[in-house]
RNA sequence: GGGCGCGUAGCUCAGUCCGGAAAGAGCGUCGGACUUCUAAUCCGACGGUCGUGGGUUCAAAUCCCAUCGCGCCCGCCA
């Protein structure tokens, strides 16, 4: 509804100002402050103020006399306050909001009838995922559910880099160790936690070996990834052998949180396919192309790029950026928008990929990165390689125990009879545990930098997951209560939804809470437009605080509540739970009936 | 050295793109509220030169310039 009263007031307004012959380009539309009663403003009079000859407020007056409310479906009245014009809802706005919020899946916008490939983690399948990449896809998981949300028709890539370097040497380590020339047990009985133990040997081998063993360990590496470059068969089945076996294991861990794909796309298929080669040689015929020391190149200087981008190798082999470009025109082929989420070091990169997708002639409008910088240890970085850092597994682990014993701690002084048993014990430490580091990657900004510290990622107070989480039980509560079905809208159940007065809602708390419902498709439209699902997370935190502030103040089953005002706030409540139950899965933290 | 990002309360963060109404939360500290639809909740108090210095503007945390601190990048790695 606020989206609807957004572009009437636009309206009203621009009709105002060009009737008193004031230009039009700047409405000053604004949110106004919270102790303040209407739901949109304008202090557009601060700029006309010159050009009227007269004080802002005075111009502020000219144009609510100049609008008629009477004429607004969605505005009762429109007041200054000094120099600013309030625009205060109508009874219409409040009733729409409520009856649109009783169905399940409020919050959805409309089919866009647009295409957008999310590529998200795609994390070198070298071995276990760690917490330093966790922040890839948790964030790209919540902008895949933000898009879909928002109308879009959504796909999930994991771009999997299997022809890089990095995978020639755990093939070659994978092939030339055995199990006795290794370090320790594995970490954990799955895959990518024992096969690990192969690409670290090798890699301390290679530091560490003779000139004449490394160079003869290089030669092997050297001739998988000629094999894999000249589309040789078998050089693709050893190298798969291990990435397959590794992204298995990967994926079970991503599954956990849950992040899920729809495609796992390979880049040696760019080069099996032969787009890898066309590529090339369009890349050739390019005036940027030069062939310098032996290899090719792009002179990007005169795009703002001072780096060059090598292309193809002095031996002939393509590159991870050669065939990433490939990708991406295959992507242009088969969606209308293409984002990427990606670490903040791949920002050169991005910007390399981009102005050469327009050097080759594609229209890179529909191509956009979301970045995020690395989540470090007080110690430093963290590494697959030397087998620094913590892994997700483990965070997810202990996110569930110390949830558990929450819920544990928590059972002696339940109020609440509904006899948690094992099941719902588990069921609540996992939406919990698992909701809260979610909810503390999600909720803030990507570019800001983490230090990951356990006491701070598993904090359960207020301003985490398990505070809106908890608005959502308390919504479940209710409406089991009156007999209702929580997941179900309200319009195929047992309530009368023509005869829903939203003016029996008359206290603040309950205006309060019905304008924050109103605003979550605009929010759910301007944080898909950004690309930025923190937004909703900040929007569940106002939106848990005005819903507490509703439950303390409006009892809405107690026996001395008038029946109407009751079915009123239940469709409230109702509205509530939809509202929330949707943001949270646009966050990808599952909401719990009880808790 | 150059490019990009970040800097808001003791701590963790919203707000910055698109300038407007005495800067907002949570944690921590202190003090209150469970015979009531779930106290993982709520109420109150304390706490801020929005890194610093200039500039633009009727108005700057927000825009511009400079500067400091931290991070990332500047591979024929990915």
């Amino acid at each position: 509804m606020f989206l609807s009263l957004r572009t009437e007031v636009e309206a009203a307004l621009e009709g105002a100002l060009s009737e008193l012959e004031f230009p039009t380009d700047d409405l000053g539309i604004e949110e106004p402050p919270e102790d303040v009663e209407s739901v949109l403003a304008s202090s557009v009079a601060f700029r006309l103020a010159s050009e009227a000859g007269a004080p802002p407020p005075q111009v502020a007056g000219q144009l609510a006399d100049e609008i008629d409310a009477d004429e607004l479906t969605y505005v009762s009245e429109i007041q200054t306050q000094g120099p600013y014009l309030n625009f205060l809802p109508s009874d219409a706005y409040f009733a729409e909001t409520l009856t649109a919020g009783t169905d399940e899946s409020y919050g959805a916008l409309e089919d866009r009838e647009e295409s957008v490939v999310v590529e998200h983690t795609s994390a070198n399948p070298t071995g276990p995922v760690h917490v330093g990449r966790a922040r890839n896809p948790i964030i790209g998981d919540a902008v895949a559910n933000l898009l879909d949300i928002a109308g879009y028709d959504v796909d999930r890539h994991y771009y999997v880099n299997d022809a890089g370097r990095q995978m020639a040497v755990f093939t070659w380590a994978y092939e030339t160790f055995d199990e006795d020339d290794l370090d320790g047990e594995p970490e954990r009985d799955r895959i990518e936690y024992d096969l690990v133990r192969y690409y670290r040997k090798g890699n301390a081998y290679l530091e560490n070996a003779s000139e004449a063993d490394r160079e003869a360990a290089e030669a092997e590496i050297e001739s998988i990834m000629q094999g894999l470059e000249a589309g040789d068969e078998s050089a693709y089945e050893r190298v798969s052998e291990v990435v397959d076996q590794v992204l298995s294991g990967m994926k079970g861990c991503l599954a956990r949180l849950p992040a899920e794909f729809d495609e796992f796309v390979k880049e040696t298929r760019f080069m099996r396919n032969g787009d890898t080669n066309d590529l090339v040689a369009r890349l050739k015929e390019l005036d940027e192309a030069v062939y310098e020391e032996d290899a090719w190149q792009l002179e990007l200087e005169a795009h703002g790029i001072d780096k060059n981008l090598v292309f193809l190798r002095s031996d002939g082999t393509s590159l991870y950026a050669t065939r990433d470009l490939a990708h991406h025109e295959w992507k242009f082929d088969n969606y209308d928008r293409a984002v990427t989420v990606l670490g903040e070091d791949h920002k050169l990169q991005a910007r390399q990929l981009d102005t050469t997708l327009e050097l080759l002639g594609n229209d890179t409008e529909g191509l956009q990165q979301v970045l995020y910088s690395y989540v470090n240890l007080p110690e430093g970085k963290m590494s697959t390689r030397r087998g620094t850092g913590v892994d997700l597994d483990d965070l997810l682990d202990e996110a569930i125990d110390r949830a558990r014993q929450e819920v544990e701690d928590r059972l002696d002084d339940r109020i609440r009879d509904d006899d948690l048993d094992e099941d719902d014990i588990e069921r609540i430490a996992h939406q919990v545990g698992i909701g809260a580091v979610r909810y503390d990657i999600v909720s803030k900004q990507p570019t800001k930098a983490i230090t990951f510290e356990w006491e701070q990622a598993l904090d359960f107070e207020a301003q985490s997951a398990p505070y809106v989480q908890y608005v959502h039980a308390r919504c479940c509560g209710i409406l089991e209560e009156a007999g209702l079905d929580p997941d179900t809208g309200l319009a195929t159940q047992d309530i009368e939804l023509e005869s829903l007065e939203a003016d029996l809602l008359a206290t603040e708390a309950e205006r309060d809470l019905l304008e924050t419902i109103a605003r979550f498709p605009a929010v759910v439209d301007e944080a898909a437009d950004d690309l930025e699902p923190h937004q909703i997370a900040t929007y569940t935190r106002t939106f848990a605080d005005r819903f507490n502030a509703f439950y303390r103040e409006c009892p809405v089953l107690a026996d001395d509540v008038d029946p109407e005002v009751r079915e009123a706030r239940l469709a409230l409540v109702a509205a509530s739970k939809h509202t929330v139950a949707n943001a949270l899965s646009v966050l990808g933290v599952e909401p719990p009936r009880s808790m």
